[in-house]
DNA sequence: AAAATAGTGTCTGTTAGACATTATCGG
DNA sequence: CCGATAATGTCTAACAGACACTATTTT
């Protein structure tokens, strides 16, 4: 039996959404010290006696939180150190997380608060910079896989999963190469059903095809 | 304070390194129960006294088990459970490492024992997961990364860093292509200096630009 | 000169990027 | 018919993969 003091576990996740189609941080106000009433991600102590893993620690603390259905959950990093939590030396899982924003209306909205990506405050802890590496680890998936269409509703048209794309990685898609690009890893299958809205040719509707994160063979062209 | 035990938190290191040309995992003999006396990565407990973070633990416990100078430490995943020690519910930071070859020689040669990838054995906790994970990881950088370059002396031909290429991602290369890759990268810079050695023509010895790991802009080559 | 490996050249099919064009809706 | 967005087509440059060829050493 070891001789040391145990770290303290906790897990922190940063839950990402689309708010008025742009890519969205959800944070909440700490409700106890330290940093009590500070925005700040989710997070909280791991339950050894409930919590299977960290995983369930984390989707344990967005379901009492938020009350929220992820579409999206995978563990980024574990932050550590003496310094980085006023309490001792601690020991974070982190993980990221997509939301549908349909599934978001129904989270407790006095719990969640919403700040678009270029505009997250100073916060606790070393909680930046894991809402940095968040950010680049979804901005590298986005890349090569499926990743920015769990932030979309189930069925959704070409143009606006591109959108979503380029919200993410930040800069704009050729549409005829994004199509190809997109079609050919057969990672959608198109519904019967088109959507018409505005007095323009309706658009397909696509679904993904697989619940499942897909990987491209090769990158999304970076236009 | 929580009302919730803490975790046991350890961090457990899958070390790879090259024997005869030939990918292998390093592993070393419990000298503590549970599972004393059998063979498991490197691996120990965070002292929270010493320890800066979880990479300091890694590099501690490759340190004292082995003395061993590593060319590259990258944290991997965190394991987390109930049922993955039998000491309770705990926590494994999991990092992966690479050792050049002839470092190893100055590492404690009772305390490592070499194993080549394809003849991993049955290992405790869920530390085949960890080796299964690492090699994966390996694969992916060795794909688009100078990753492999760690695995060699600090000067190589291009012959033995496609080579290494080559046993890392498991299948065979074409030399044009490898070279125009590695080339227009930039990530190597020749030296003054050439090999001579058996009867053919002289090869150019070439180092990594930078001491860090770079990554290409497109994949390697699947050939 | 022969053997062996280092290093270069060339052809071809595929793909990304740019951009133009056609299609189909609402009004 | 017009405005708007959906969807498709075309051209070109860049690149990967395959493979042939040349270069320089030792024996």
């Amino acid at each position: 039996m070891p001789r040391y003091e145990r770290p303290i576990a906790t897990v922190d996740a940063a839950l990402f959404t689309l708010v008025d189609g742009g890519l969205t941080l959800a944070l909440t106000r700490r409700e106890r010290e330290p940093y009590k009433g500070q925005l700040a991600l989710f997070g909280g102590y791991v339950h050894t006696d409930e919590d299977e893993d960290t995983a369930a620690t984390a989707r344990r603390i967005l379901r009492e939180k938020g009350g929220i259905a992820l579409s999206y959950l995978e563990q980024l990093y574990t932050f550590s150190g003496k310094v980085r939590d006023p309490r001792g030396w601690s020991l974070s899982v982190a993980y990221y997380a997509l939301v549908r924003p349909h599934e978001l209306q129904s989270g407790d909205a006095r719990q969640i608060e919403l700040i678009p990506i270029g505009k997250v405050p100073a916060l606790p802890f070393d909680h930046n910079r894991i809402v940095e590496l968040a950010l680049a680890r979804l901005r590298g998936k986005a890349s090569y896989s499926s990743l920015p269409a769990f932030l979309l509703p189930p069925t959704f048209t070409l143009s606006q999963l591109q959108d979503v794309y380029e919200r993410v990685l930040g800069h704009a898609l050729d549409k005829s190469s994004f199509r190809r690009k997109i079609e050919s890893q057969g990672v959608i299958t198109p519904v019967e059903q088109m959507v018409r809205g505005g007095r323009h040719r309706p658009a397909q509707l696509y679904r993904l095809s697989d619940r499942h994160l897909a990987e491209f063979d090769r990158l999304i062209s970076t236009a």
